[in-house]
Order: structure tokens, then C-alpha cells, then sequence
DNA sequence: CAGTGGTCTAGACCACCAC
DNA sequence: TGGTGGTCTAGACCACTGC
């Protein structure tokens, strides 16, 4: 029940409630202050909570008016905060198998030092895998991690998720990541690797990830089938 | 100098000494405390201010060490928070050129309707426009909005930025949007209107957008060449 | 250990909305 | 006018970093 945060705690309750249609969409929230007593905490504390609900898609807040909650049958997809093939995968529920094509340490190669700005001793970790979905190869990732900051990655953890073994196991922080979605044609690799059809394009999507200290430590690229890519965003208009 | 909120207005003054140069890249900003004492403010003001540096990705901060200012070279293209075209070309300074092929009120159409779970009595404004780049027609626009909150929409209005005129002449707030990305086979439309080179595909960006008080006004569907679509993102990993 | 950011509080004043 | 959210404050305690 208690969690590290109050403020979180207090979001996570009142996503529950919402989820579990206790407050139904276009209803109002209790107010602050309601919600003050309810939680048993100060009106800052249950703002920072509401902050999450907002910035979660779950409400839009209305000065003089209250917390309108809104409808979240959108939930389907959320790919925002640096989602990775296998939570995206957890979230399908689809058949999915990683088949690990490459996994060894070097020395960095010339494109990737100038795209990093890294000096060229820099040795990193490169990892390709193919991901299958219902069968299908669609998916071809590409990785490139730091070794001074990974030592190696187990081949069971690249066949999973080296996210979880980074966070959980090596006690790791990932912090935030520039993405870039462009399309492009297909490389002789894609056509060997996946399962194209005869497409002549593959959505890439480009990733460069950073530790909690700022430092760069892994470039991804991901290259999916034209017909296998969603990406899907709740956006909120910057207030100015 | 001064602006409605204090928070917004320090942010303002970090965000552009941090531009300007005056804090390099990987140092340290002053404290919360030092900066509460240089802009008179709070501790929690500041850490509101920091708190939108921190989401814009102009710092990183760290528990116990500061707040350490990140690179933002990357600020090439900045397509998060609902960004139309006019404001990508302006934050691109492309030669551009705008073609209203339809401007029009009607009915809703019978899959718009099922879409948007609107009435079928529902008026709505239909736009189309081809958006022209240094000569070349690579995007395709449809715009659908709601007929009762925009009565309607000039020409010259379509021809230039139609967020600018909901918000500024009507003075109504857009609030958030539910976007999606995908590449799909081109239409026959595509063909007709656009550039396209013989490509077989477009990049397609659905929007559903909101006003502040939670009802939908609008539905766009942009079609992109693929060579011309990018998307960049800069997103933080979900803290749990 | 001192200094940093992270959380939380109780209270104040303001802007906005609905009645 | 009363209730709502938006802003701001001064102060407290905690967790983490670095020396």
C-alpha cells in the first residue's frame, strides 16, 4: 500500500479508481482540497499527484471548474518514455521470439565514433537481433552499448531484455534518450534478415540513450517492417 | 522581463543562459538554494523552473550533486507537443508553399462518424491542402473540425496556420491531441496530388485533437513522402 | 561531514467558474 | 459569492553525493 512517494502513492490509487471506472469519464474528481483530507495530506502533495494523472492522459484539469477525467479506452499503445521492443511486446500479448545474430566486444567503427563524438579506443559492445512476431521476422535491432560501462551481455539476457538486466541486475540508471523515426529504403542486410515481401522501405528508429549521469552509453537501431510500425503519442500542447 | 508566472519567467532566463552559453554543457547550474536567493523566489518556485528545463531537455538533475546542463545541439527539430507544419517550417526556414484544394462544410462522412463516435447530424469543415517544399508537393493535409465550435475557416487562414487562427483571432485553447504514426500504401489521391516518385507508401500522422474543456475538435491526417518525414523525440525513461 | 536535490507541510493570495 | 484550481512562500526532514 505505501509506497516511496506519498504523491505517488496517491496517483497510483486514484489511476486504480479511474481504470476501475469508480470515476467514469467526463466526471469530475473530487477537488484538491477534498482530496486533501481524503489522503490525509497537503494540497501541494495531491497537485503533484494530479501533475501524474495529467501528464498520464488520465485527466485535463479545469481552473475554476475541477479535474475532468477522460476517456482512456485509448490505452492501447503507449510507446512515449523510451519503450523497448519487449515491453512493447508485453503489452501486445503477441508470439514473439529474439533470435541473436551477433554478440560481441570491439573497437568502435568510424561511423559510430563520428555519430557519438567518441574517441576512437572506445570499445562497445555490438549486438544485432532479429525479432519475430507471429513468425515473421520484422524487426532488426541493432545495439551498441559502451563496455567500460557494461562489462557483457549474456546472450539469455540479449534473447530478452537488456533493459531489465541493466536496471535490475547491473543496478544500472537509464535516464532519457533522443529518438528519431525516419523511413528508409532497405539495406542489402534487411532484405537477407527479414521477412520483407518484396518492400522496398523500413521504418528506422534511432536511439541514443543516457545514464543518469549524463553519459552516453548505447546507440540503438531498430528497423521495422513498414506494415508491423504504430507509433502512438498523447501529446499536450505547450502552454506558452 | 517580467512574466505572468515566476516560475515561467525563471525558466525563461535559464533557458536562454543556458543558449547563450553562459552554463557549458556538462557544468553544474547554481544550487536550488544559491538560485533561490538570486531570483528572490522560493525553493519550490525554483525547482518548478528546473522542473521545465529538466522535461525540455536542457538539464539533467542528480540527488545529492546538481543540476548538470545537457548538450541541446540536438535542437533541430522539436516535433513533441503538437507541432503543425507552420511551426516545422518556421523552426526549419524551408521555402514552402501552401495549396488549398478543398475548403468546404457539409455532413460528416459515415467513417469519420465511426471514428470520432460523433452524430451523424454533425457538421463539420473539410479541408484539404497540399503543402509544397522547395517546389515539390510531399505532404497531403485533411482537416475535419467540428462545424459548432468553428464556424469556419478563410481561405487565407488555410493557406496559412490554422492553430494560429483558432487560438489567437477565436481566442479558443487547444489542449491535447492523440497522435499515431504509421506507413501505409499510397491512395490513389496520393498519387494525383503529391510528388511522390513512384513510392509505393506514405507516412501517415492521425491526429485526434481536443479543447481545453475535453471535447474533440478536430481530426487531421497528414500524408508525408516518406524521404521528407522525420520525427525526433527527446523522452525521459518512466521512473518507477 | 556539509551541501545537494527530493519530499512534504500549512497557509496565503489570486484567477476563474457557476450559481 | 463560494468553491475550484494556479501560484508562491518558509520551513522542515530525508536521501544522496563528495570530500
Amino acid at each position: 500500500m505505501i509506497d516511496l512517494n506519498k504523491f505517488n502513492d496517491i496517483y497510483l490509487q486514484l489511476e486504480a479508481a479511474i481504470l476501475e471506472k469508480k470515476y467514469l469519464p467526463g466526471e469530475l474528481l473530487p477537488s484538491e482540497n477534498e482530496l486533501s483530507k481524503q489522503f490525509q495530506a497537503s494540497r501541494e502533495t495531491i497537485r503533484k499527484a494530479l501533475a501524474l494523472l495529467l501528464e498520464n492522459g488520465y485527466i485535463q484539469k479545469q481552473q475554476g471548474k475541477g479535474s475532468i477525467v477522460l476517456d482512456v479506452n485509448r490505452f492501447v499503445f503507449p510507446v512515449a518514455g523510451l519503450t523497448s521492443f519487449k515491453e512493447l511486446q508485453e503489452s501486445q500479448k503477441m508470439p514473439s521470439q529474439t533470435i541473436v545474430t551477433k554478440n560481441q566486444t570491439g573497437p568502435i567503427s568510424k561511423p559510430l565514433m563520428e555519430r557519438l563524438h567518441l574517441p576512437k579506443e572506445t570499445q562497445v559492445i555490438s549486438l544485432e537481433r532479429v525479432r519475430k512476431i507471429q513468425g515473421e521476422a520484422v524487426i532488426l535491432d541493432y545495439d551498441f552499448l559502451l563496455a567500460d560501462v557494461i562489462s557483457d551481455i549474456p546472450n539469455e539476457v540479449a534473447e530478452d531484455s537488456i533493459y531489465d538486466y541493466i536496471e535490475n541486475d547491473l543496478g544500472l540508471t537509464i535516464s532519457y534518450a533522443q529518438k528519431e523515426i525516419t523511413v528508409e529504403p532497405v539495406t542489402k542486410q534487411d532484405k537477407e534478415l527479414l521477412d520483407l515481401n518484396g518492400d522496398s522501405h523500413v521504418v528506422v528508429v534511432r536511439s541514443d540513450v543516457y545514464m543518469q549521469d549524463t553519459t552516453l552509453f548505447q546507440y540503438t537501431e531498430s528497423r521495422h517492417r513498414m506494415d508491423k510500425f504504430r507509433f502512438v503519442e498523447f501529446a499536450r500542447r505547450k502552454q506558452v
